[in-house]
Order: structure tokens, then sequence, then C-alpha cells
DNA sequence: TCCTAGATTGGAATTATTCTTGATATTGGG
DNA sequence: CCCAATATCAAGAATAATTCCAATCTAGGA
């Protein structure tokens, strides 16, 4: 890694985003997200965040967040009552807690799944939004 | 219905509850989820407990939620970052939110399915629990 | 350049939940 | 039946994540 150029310039912004005003700080916060994909807490992203922006206040590590996203730039991930986690997978997509690393892991519908092929949903139910977590160990296979 | 005979009696309670005591607070706060399956918040059974035991408080309900629900007599259910809700359903099943209404549905699985065919588990997972929320809207069909 | 809407800050406020502590109640053994 | 051990309850204090608020600050358009 010789080339050490400006690596804020490796996360590629989302073209279009209407009416969102790329602040250096909602710029700092969603590189982070997009450079260690690991679901961190408001309170982690702030940690990240203060290496490039010192002064950056932990609420408005919380508005950037918010403001990303309503812009569906990123997503917000809810673990029983835990801290809320961020994930920049905007993707459907479910998620995976390793119970004995803590790990959170990414989980994909196979293709071509559609919920009603496993859920008895409620007759005339429009879904907006689908939230899926799994808990559980990796075991060495 | 007119034999309005004491309806404690009518929630009959699980036969086997290794090492669970019985107390009228838990025996109560089980009745009231028994009686009416809206997914209430800890607050709201409380209110409800009260009127048959005006003097418990809202500690205690939190106390016997938590055993019930270490006892597997109940579950307890998180959507985002809302209270907490508790819900006596034990079979395995997900929550449909009506984001109109803001009721909640319980919503089973299909007979017979088996997560790993629709999702892109880990290797070696070995799931012990599922969350599965969907949000969205009832149309009239 | 000036104005205005939107953004940022730091700290206070909120809210659900947990913790602490002392009082009570219940159980099993003698 | 009584006692000690244990479990439960209650009330309020404490905690922690998040939101709110008021006071600047900033960027971009007229």
């Amino acid at each position: 890694m010789n080339h050490r150029s400006n690596d804020r310039a490796a996360v590629s912004l989302p073209k279009a985003c209407p009416g969102l005003r790329m602040t250096p700080q909602r710029q700092e916060v969603y590189r982070v997200l997009m450079g260690r994909r690991d679901h961190p807490t408001a309170n982690e992203v702030h940690s990240r965040v203060k290496k490039r922006l010192p002064n950056i206040s932990l609420a408005t590590v919380y508005n950037c967040l918010e403001t990303l996203v309503d812009h569906g730039l990123i997503r917000q991930v809810n673990f029983e009552r835990e801290s809320s986690r961020y994930c920049p997978n905007v993707k459907e997509h479910g998620h995976f807690h390793d119970q004995a690393s803590g790990a959170i892991h990414d989980v994909e519908f196979k293709p071509g799944v559609n919920l009603a092929d496993f859920l008895d949903l409620p007759p005339g139910a429009m879904i907006e939004d689908i939230e899926i977590t799994l808990r559980g160990k990796l075991v060495a296979s």
C-alpha cells in the first residue's frame, strides 16, 4: 500500500441523493461506515469519525446517521434492546448475530425468494420494511 | 356470559415450569397477557394488572415479565427502538406492524419451512432464535 | 456581499429499563 | 409447627441511549 493517497476519495458517494447536503460530517460518517462494515453503534462511529473531525459531537453523529438513514444511504439495525447499529448495506437483508464472538453477519435472501413463500401474512398486508434477525452460534464445519 | 365466575381460573397456567414460583403477581401478569393478546408494553401491563393488584409496582411488573420470559412462558418483542412488548404466543413466529392502526399481528411460518431454504446463512450457523418483524399497511382486499 | 435555511454543538432533558436495598413472604428441614 | 435459607417485592435512585433545545455557524443563492 504505497500510494497512500487520501482515502477519503476511496468512498464513492451514491449519485442521486436529492435534497441531501453532503457536509464534511455526513461524508465522514458515511466513509467510516463504508470503510469497516462491522455494524458499529453511534458511539463507535463517533470514535472513528473523531480521528478526522476531532470536534464533531455525538449529537451530530446521531443527526448524520438519521439523515443518511432517511435518505436510504445506510440502514439502522436493532438487536434486542441494545444500541442501534448502522450498516451501509442497503440491499434488503437480515442479520445473524454470533453469540460467541458478538460478530454480526449480513444474511442475504436466496435469489427469487418471496416472503409469502414461508410466512403466513395477514390478508392485504403491504410490506414496506422487513427486519430479520437470527441469533446463534457458528460451529466449525 | 351469565356464569361470571372468577375468570382468574379461566387462564390455565402451563403445566411444567420447573423452578418457577407462581406468585399472585406473576399469575396476574400472565393472566393479563393471555386475556388480551395485543402485545402490550410493560407500562400497559402494569395498568391492567393494577385493577386487581392495586399496589403492584412497575418494577415488579418488569420482574415478573422477565421471569416469565426466562421460563419460556411468554415472549418479549422489540420493534425498532420502542418499548418492549410482551406476547403470550410462545410458538416461533414473527410480527406484522400495521403502520396505519398501530396494531401488531402475529405472523406464523408456513408449515414445514426451513429458513435455510430461503436465506443464505453463514456456513456453520446454528440458529437459536429468530426475530422477524414486518412493517407496512393493511389494504382492503 | 448579505440573507436565509439548514447544520452543528454542547449540554440539558427524556425515557425505558435496571439496580439497590430493605422489607416480606415462602419453603423445606428438623 | 418453627426457623433459617432463599426468593420475591416495592420504591426510588441510577443508568444509558437517544432526543431536544438554544445558540452559533456555514454554504449557497439573490
